[in-house]
DNA sequence: CGGTAAATTGACCTGGGTCAATAAATGTGG
DNA sequence: CCACATTTATTGACCCAGGTCAATTTACCG
């Protein structure tokens, strides 16, 4: 199962993002260390469950252990925008660093493990550990443009653009925190939470998928979907990958 | 003028990003002199013209030092998304501190100048000056926020609603870099411009501008733009300032 | 003063929303 | 394992915000 939690918090020893940055730069034992520290306290989420509330005031930078978690603004109008989906080994709550209160409410989309931590552990790292710390500003540009990338979509895009554009980061992003995962993959997805990525109604959203469907790019059954012509959706959807392919050649040296 | 070009490249001389740091904290002379590294040389440009162009190789970052640039990708079918207005004293292009290749077309809305500078100098200032990389990580979440709202605005609100909000964001980003700027304007887009960035066609931002006169919200004249009622725009829009109020107590202390 | 970009306006069209009903899936307590 | 309750998915009928197309008008520019 792609997205079941791995076990109670007590057995997650391993820094996961230590893991994640080591797939790009070699760690030095103290940045490790650094980066330990980071996930030393864990918390479990059950699917819907909320960590922050927009607006409130004390706000916790966290790491995504296990599971997916999401994060989403409301409208006065009782209407909901997804912001972003966050998995495995990202980090999530960086708008803290800025701002006082919380922007976006974060919760759990799946069954979920996440650590917390405070800011002033972020203080530390940048002060302590400049190699991460650009490391950390350049896998904001990432976040970044997963979002400039959506943001196109909803502004210039058709319905079954946005989503097959939408169901094509899933799998990348998914990829990404577990190798395991091909073109065939648990989508823990509700329609509505598709259709509030991506700008739409859930009622919308279900006769696009079905177009897909019988387009022959999607098959469906039960909470699975498989992506049967990737490439298909990505000309449709016009889509890129933006989760390889970095260049961190500038990073300063380990200090 | 709002806008103008503060002169020929040679009389720029102090660093407009100092200033607007200096606004939050208290900088060293170290700091100072690294800050005004990042804008030695300058390049002038003409309304339009384009600095980065999208899938270019060879990027660098800039500070804007006058006028408004502007970021968007153009979709395979011709149409634009405006992703972002830069303005005076803010840093562009740190989507390449991850990626080899120019991810957006970065041009002048007017005439501008800005001060471009490679990576390897955004290398030295994390590496020597931890309290800067800090607020840069910071700062680029503000960034972060504004697409974030716009995002829920194209996801989820009316092409009214979209344009007040467009509109009080760019009041209030002005008034950022340059503190005389009233509720009256020079409006320097094109209603092209203003579609490309709320994602409407120009014909409906032109509908929606003359609702907004006859709703008694803004007056137009020949390129300005007056704000008759900004309470009632914010909240025809949902529109939240995320321009001050900033909380930046974890940055680490200088060294 | 001609020439081009930008703004306006009207007529008409359509992608996606709304509303409402039904079916399928999932969960829950016992 | 079952009966019921709650989500979630599906589908049809109809509507409207915003798009398209085309024609003027106005502003700007050398």
């Amino acid at each position: 199962m792609i997205f079941s939690d791995r076990g109670d918090t007590s057995d997650v020893t391993d820094s996961l993002i230590a893991e994640r940055i080591g797939d790009v730069i070699d760690l030095t034992p103290g940045e490790r260390a650094m980066l330990a520290r980071l996930e030393q306290r864990t918390r479990a989420f059950r699917r819907g469950s909320v960590f922050l509330r927009e607006k409130e005031r004390h706000a916790e930078l966290f790491i995504v252990k296990s599971g997916m978690m999401m994060s989403y603004v409301l409208l006065p109008d009782g209407s909901r925008q997804i912001l972003r989906f966050i998995f495995p080994g990202e980090i999530g709550g960086l708008p803290s660093l800025l701002y006082a209160r919380v922007a976006e409410t974060v919760a759990a989309v799946t069954e979920a493990v996440i650590a917390p931590f405070e800011r002033s552990l972020m203080s530390e790292l940048v002060a302590g550990y400049p190699r991460l710390a650009g490391y950390f500003l350049a896998m904001s540009q990432m976040e970044r443009l997963a979002l400039t990338d959506r943001l196109a979509a909803l502004g210039r895009t058709s319905a079954k653009a946005r989503i097959a554009a939408l169901l094509l980061e899933l799998r990348d992003r998914m990829r990404v925190a577990d190798k395991t995962v091909g073109d065939q993959f648990a989508l823990t997805l509700t329609q509505e939470e598709i259709g509030d990525a991506t700008g739409l109604t859930a009622v919308h959203v279900n006769r696009m998928l079905r177009q897909l469907e019988e387009d022959g790019l999607i098959a469906r059954r039960s909470g699975h979907l498989a992506l049967l012509d990737a490439a298909g959706l990505a000309s449709v959807s016009n889509y890129t990958a933006r989760f390889n392919d970095f260049d961190l050649a500038w990073l300063p040296v380990a200090r």
